[in-house]
DNA sequence: GCCCAGGGAATCG
DNA sequence: CGATTCCATGGG
């Protein structure tokens, strides 16, 4: 990878695994949006940035500089790993049969976001029995609601912010069932009984036991953000879609804990792959 | 009005 | 244990 700084942006080059479109809309985050002009917009850390894809391998990016890219988005967009490899050995793991291969060939370009821990757990909370649009009308709600206000926008709320507004306020903002889970998660990382920095030092196991303690926080709920919260990419999330995903194409059973290292990656391809083929 | 939405808890049998 | 039912809300 290549970086050239402009006075306003970055540009990436030599790139390879990138695609601003299947990024921010396999389903992974719920603060970026595609914009009218063709690039994706979104708040990352309070700031908001805009990705625009130039070609296969180049990608810009805007309201940044490369400090800033080395301290927030290098990491944040996980380029420290090697997505080709990664790709290699997943197939390998399932054995190369035709369903990976072109779900990994659809997918291609996807990486896995390293997002803020707090602010995952709460997103997929608020994921639960609910839909795309909605959730990022609800964490929208919230940020305006609580979060820091910048010249870029809102920030995610604090834990303590969630607190402090309250189950009853939760509630008026059409939350539902989930506002005690909410409150609870919010609750329970302010006073420090889940510590989430800390899960992820620990094996996959263990943090995904810790993460259902909350209420309303299932093993589903609990993989979402140990995948995408806490760098865990041997976690394997199953929902509706990739249970379809595996009666339909593995009717005799896929046994998920021979998938290896980086399931999760095999995970997020075979749902854009089901998701998205057909649009 | 009915169905579903990147589920989970409570309550059965 | 596994299977059902309920949970709020909004859009199709």
């Amino acid at each position: 990878m290549k970086i050239k700084e402009y006075k306003n942006h970055i540009e990436l080059s030599e790139l390879s695994c990138f695609s601003v479109e299947k990024i921010f809309d396999c389903g992974q985050c719920f603060r970026f949006d595609p914009d009218p002009e063709g690039g994706v917009s979104g708040i990352y850390r309070g700031r908001k940035y805009r990705f625009t894809q130039e070609s296969e391998d180049s990608v810009r990016i805007y309201n940044t500089s490369k400090a800033d890219f080395n301290d927030n988005l290098f990491s944040f967009l996980s380029l420290d790993l090697d997505y080709d490899m990664m790709n290699i050995d997943i197939e390998g793991r399932f054995g190369g049969d035709v369903t990976i291969k072109e779900a990994i060939e659809a997918g291609k370009g996807i990486r896995i976001l390293r997002q803020d821990a707090f602010e995952t757990l709460i997103s997929f909370i608020i994921s639960q029995n609910n839909n795309i649009p909605r959730i990022k009308k609800l964490v929208e709600a919230l940020c305006r609601e609580c979060g820091e206000k910048n010249g870029d926008g809102y920030s995610f709320p604090t834990p303590e912010a969630i607190v402090d507004l309250g189950v009853d306020k939760l509630r008026e903002m059409k939350t539902g069932f989930r506002a005690p889970y909410i409150y609870d998660a919010a609750t329970k990382v302010a006073e420090g009984s889940i510590d989430l920095e800390g899960l992820k030092n620990l094996d996959t196991d263990t943090a995904l036991c810790e993460l259902q303690k909350i209420k309303g926080v299932g093993l589903k709920v609990a993989s979402c953000v140990a995948l995408f919260g806490l760098n865990k990419l041997d976690t394997f999330p199953v929902d509706v879609w990739i249970k379809r995903v595996l009666e339909k194409y593995y009717p005799e059973g896929l046994d998920i804990n021979t998938l290896g290292n980086y399931r999760g990656l095999s995970q997020q391809y075979l749902f854009y792959y089901e998701r998205y083929k057909n649009v």
